[in-house]
RNA sequence: GCGGGUGUGGUGUAGCCUGGUAUCACAUAAGCUUGCCAAGUUUAUGACUCGGGUUCAAAUCCCGGCUCCCGCACCA
């Protein structure tokens, strides 16, 4: 069987220690990858990439939450009510139904399928089989009945519940970015493809606080004329970022800023730009929070264009949502530039005429008055016990204040960043996987940045003479101690063990030979080109920092 | 989740129909040899997806689970 560039890639993956198929030894249960060390040290590199550019770049904090994630705030963001149980589809009208809904509760769903006892309620039709639909994971805290929860399908409610907190943490300024990496879990029904669709995968996820009325962004200025590899379902084309903005191909700046933060990520990790574009989603495959989203789509080879960041605007939808269900103050205040002075006219009660009057009704109409328009003051009558009663003058008075109004609450809007480390970090191997023939047999390159490769250099002796030996033992030690990744090697042939680096994707090899005895120095053998230069060994802390550091 | 296909050392494979000590290559480890791009050589390690059944005997035949692949559905 032809071997395509995803069999290729997942063999190395496999072979090298990056990605293992997790609980193989049990069979394996799909959805489910492991790490091994190459992977481990790739996904790191990753995810530090990720964050220099939200963390520094942008100045985002960053925070970690529970992953266990209780009911109430899936309830609230809209999780849980998008779906439960079971449902069935009809292939004629593309309508779904739960199954609680149609069928009585004695027959199993399964045999009622089968036996087409349940027919669309709309058409009449044959309906498929039955297939849940809710994609969280359910668990309890607690022994016994316990609390409900579920494992967290995104991190980002882990932000949203700490807004207020990291609201005053910012000094109530806005915009602000919180991050947060971790992990998410979706009970997918039928993952294919790999690592592509994981039931627990990482996530890194930004969520950035606007204010509504100013969807600017205070770096827009210095990338505002960078292009933006956009595609709009037919073409694909480039737009700066400005122009994107003008044209409202992009809603707004703030929107189109983290699209071109996101893309520089991207791209920097080594990413193909020939692979990568923006695609808008249609309004109606917009997620239930979404009121514009552009996905990052990557393009592999067997499987097309994958989705592996969505950038959001969610507006105030979790805020919103979080507020009206826990009743938290979790409104941000937008300061006016002069205060604002508002004379307002109230009806005030005399309330030593109106207790004699009313008696025990008297605070009754007290209230009812204090709420009344003060354009309805001249002849008052209210409704008190069914009947209508008048209120004579004397019983209240217009009074006039003034206000002074130095801002107004309101709630912040949110774009949203989500990245897909785990499918980032397949394209990382897709996109750099190269193999050629060298001398009639296959030879595999990953030609991962320097940034991003998990071992920065292999350190070799040319010969296995312990003098040799000695020296390059202990480059690899002094290299190690100062930060930099390495794998000593003396093992089989010098064309051997740079073939090895090559396939995990070491950018640099350092090989010790007789000249070093001589004069200090070493070859230094770039992966992609093969060229070698000589260097003294005590500059090589520095070349390997300076190449290899993000 | 439905239908079809599939599964043999780390990797790629032969053997399965016709049941009887599992083939070959590469990789890995140790030694010799060589000394700047997977050379040679000797030796070693290592496999029948899992669970049942039939049989004196199962990689092979039968049933079921799981993985992966292809189609459908799903992917908020």
């Amino acid at each position: 069987m032809p071997q395509d560039i995803y069999d290729k890639v997942m063999m190395l993956a496999k072979r090298r220690g990056f990605i293992y198929p997790s609980f193989e030894i049990y069979g394996g249960v799909a959805g489910f990858y492991d790490y091994g060390p190459l992977g481990s040290q790739l996904k790191n590199n990753v995810e530090n990439l990720w964050r220099r550019f939200y963390l520094l770049k942008d100045n985002c904090i960053e925070i970690n939450t529970p992953t266990i994630t209780i009911y109430d705030v899936l309830e609230a963001s809209g999780h849980v009510e998008e779906f439960t149980d079971l449902t069935v589809d009809c292939k004629k009208c593309k309508r779904s139904y739960k199954v609680e809904d149609i069928i009585d509760e004695d027959i199993s769903v399964e045999q009622a399928v089968k036996k087409d006892e349940i027919k669309c309620p709309t058409c009449g039709k044959k309906l498929s089989d039955a297939h849940p639909v809710n994609l969280m994971f359910s668990t309890t805290i607690g022994i016994g009945e316990g609390r409900k929860a579920f494992l967290r399908p995104e991190t980002a409610q882990g932000i949203f519940t700490n807004f207020h907190l990291l609201y005053r943490h910012n000094r109530e300024k806005l915009p602000f970015g919180v991050i947060q990496v971790g992990k998410g879990y979706r009970n997918e029904i039928s993952p294919r493809q790999g690592t592509l669709r994981q039931r627990e995968f990482a996530m890194a996820e930004a969520e950035i606080f606007f204010d509504p009325n100013d969807k600017t962004h205070p770096n827009f200025n210095s990338i505002k004329e960078k292009e933006l590899y956009l595609f709009d379902n037919d073409k694909e084309f480039k737009l700066t970022v400005q122009k994107a903005v003008d044209k409202k191909v992009i809603n707004n700046q703030a929107l189109a800023y983290y699209m071109y933060l996101t893309q520089d990520f991207l791209l920097t990790a080594g990413v193909d730009p020939k692979k990568f574009r923006f695609r808008k989603h249609a309004s109606d495959e917009l997620a239930h929070y979404a009121t514009e989203c552009w996905d990052v789509e990557l393009f592999s080879e067997r499987f097309g264009w994958i989705e592996c960041v969505g950038i959001a605007d969610r507006s105030a939808y979790d805020l919103s949502s979080h507020i009206d269900s826990s009743s938290t103050d979790m409104y941000a205040q937008r300061k006016f530039d002069e205060p604002k002075i508002i004379n307002t006219k109230k009806i005030a009660a005399k309330m030593h005429v109106l207790g004699p009057l009313f008696k025990d009704k008297a605070g009754k109409v007290k209230d009812l008055l204090e709420k009344m328009d003060v354009k309805d003051a001249t002849k008052i009558s209210i409704t008190l016990d069914g009947k209508t009663v008048d209120v004579p003058n004397k019983c209240y008075e217009i009074v006039e204040t003034k206000e002074k109004l130095t801002g107004e609450k309101f709630v912040p809007h949110v774009i949203e960043p989500s990245c897909g480390i785990d499918r980032v970090l397949y394209f990382l191997l897709e996109h750099n996987y190269s193999d050629a023939k060298k001398k009639g047999e296959e030879y595999r390159i990953l030609k991962l940045t320097s940034q991003m490769a998990p071992i920065k250099a292999g350190v070799f002796p040319l010969i296995n003479d312990k003098k040799l030996v000695d020296i390059a033992k202990k480059i690899d030690n002094n290299l190690r101690n100062a930060g930099i990744a390495t794998y000593y090697d003396d093992g089989g042939t010098i064309g051997r063990r740079y073939a090895r680096m090559d396939e995990i994707g070491t950018p640099f090899c350092i090989t010790v030979d007789h000249d070093t005895l001589k004069d200090n120095t070493v070859t230094v053998r770039e992966r992609d080109t093969t060229k070698q230069e000589r260097k003294d060994q005590d500059l090589l802390v520095e070349f390997l920092k300076d190449k290899t550091f993000f």
